[in-house]
DNA sequence: AAAATAGTGTCTTTGAGACATTATCTA
DNA sequence: TAGATAATGTCTCAAAGACACTATTTT
């Protein structure tokens, strides 16, 4: 059985890694730095750091996101997403990563930081995924698979929206993270019927072309009921 | 930024805790353990270790299962739930907890081990939840939301059933998880609707009761389309 | 006016639930 | 035979999708 007589732990780390998604219609971006340091460095990876002593995971996390993306916290959705440990998956030692899911709205331009030379929203169409540093080629597809499950049963989308917006713009959400077309028809219809999901602020958005659009903010809701499907 | 000088890395562990499932109907119930040692020494306790050297998160989540199940791997689903991080969750040191979610079909008795004065299914019902050491009261709320929301929409039902089992019996795992009833009926047909949810054996099981029901495998199925409604 | 998008109305089809009915076993 | 559970059939109602139609803007 495990001893838990700490002189014989081996040497860990935990770090945090973030799949920082956006939606620009009609691409799906993730934040990807260019390491500047050894291991992998001048390879792609996820955006992370090392979990401080008496920090809190999230906080971790939190600190991470908001460092390469400049977005305020409370301006974005941030969850846990899975932890990965494989015994070598950092070169240098043991390290476990715990990685989170984060979805910001019209983000401006990534913040390198001091970690690396470059820090990019990148189209996940053309992100060569197998090159990738450490495992993130995994985490990637974990968190793009969570965020394509999770749109379906909760109001997610509307994070990866500005604090109002139109129906159109909602739906445009799903129609690029799904990669189909919704009828503009049923997917307002639903929309207004799911209980909590948005609510109107009374105004109306000025757009270039057609009629102007009812905007509304997000609801409290958090599930769907009943889920919106592909 | 993060330095990744492990000199200066803080002492820091990661173990397993596992929310470990079964259905007895008309009760859930959760495999927990009577602490041996301090810290929390006589406390219930989700079953657990420290992760070794070497030593994949899952390996170590599937070697407290087994130890404490006695249930061959393979015959048992096992998977991540969350990880846990809170810097003062243990009192020893910083330990980050990565909890995995397990359902077993008609376990033997639970094997104490040697970290263990008893190990025991219990009732969820009637565990004094907040009583749990650690920060276990969380995980395993995590974890009996997790199996509750999973049944909907995929077939993991499946995992708290033998390798044969009956329709009749798949509904009493969803009666009892979820602590409806549902029309004998309908289920019959939605589930025998959902292609790959379940493949006949040929054969019928002998009741004590009633018309003998023919049996079935789980299918090769993961996810459930339409998924069943609570 | 034409084009474009927002929003509403309506019809059809599908699927879920309620519940009756038939089948096959044990006590 | 009575009672219990399995399995099938049928009816009704509600929701989803297809699509026609109206509304309001810009060019």
């Amino acid at each position: 059985m495990a001893r838990h007589d700490d002189t014989r732990l081996p040497r860990l780390a935990v770090c945090t890694d973030l799949v920082i998604l956006t939606v620009r219609p009609p691409s799906v971006q993730v934040l990807l730095i260019e390491r500047a340091q050894d291991p992998f460095a001048g390879r792609w990876a996820l955006p992370g750091g090392f979990v401080q002593p008496e920090q809190d995971l999230r906080s971790a996390a939190q600190a991470t996101l908001v460092a390469k993306t400049g977005v305020e916290i409370g301006r974005a959705h941030l969850e846990q997403l899975a932890s990965f440990g494989h015994p070598s998956r950092d070169p240098r030692m043991r390290v476990v990563s715990v990685a989170y899911l984060a979805m910001v709205a019209d983000p401006p331009a990534a913040i390198p930081g001091s970690d690396a030379k470059k820090a990019e929203w990148v189209d996940i169409e053309s992100v060569d995924r197998s090159a990738l540093a450490f495992d993130h080629p995994q985490i990637l597809a974990a968190g793009i698979e969570r965020a394509m499950a999770k749109l379906e049963y909760t109001t997610l989308a509307t994070s990866f929206c500005g604090s109002e917006f139109t129906i159109g713009e909602l739906r445009s959400v799903y129609e690029t993270v799904w990669g189909t077309t919704l009828d503009p028809a049923n997917f307002h219809r639903k929309v207004l019927a799911s209980a909590g999901f948005v609510v109107p602020t009374g105004s109306t958005s000025i757009k270039t072309k057609g009629r102007p659009a009812k905007t509304y903010r997000a609801g409290s809701a958090e599930t769907l009921v009943p889920p919106l499907q592909r």
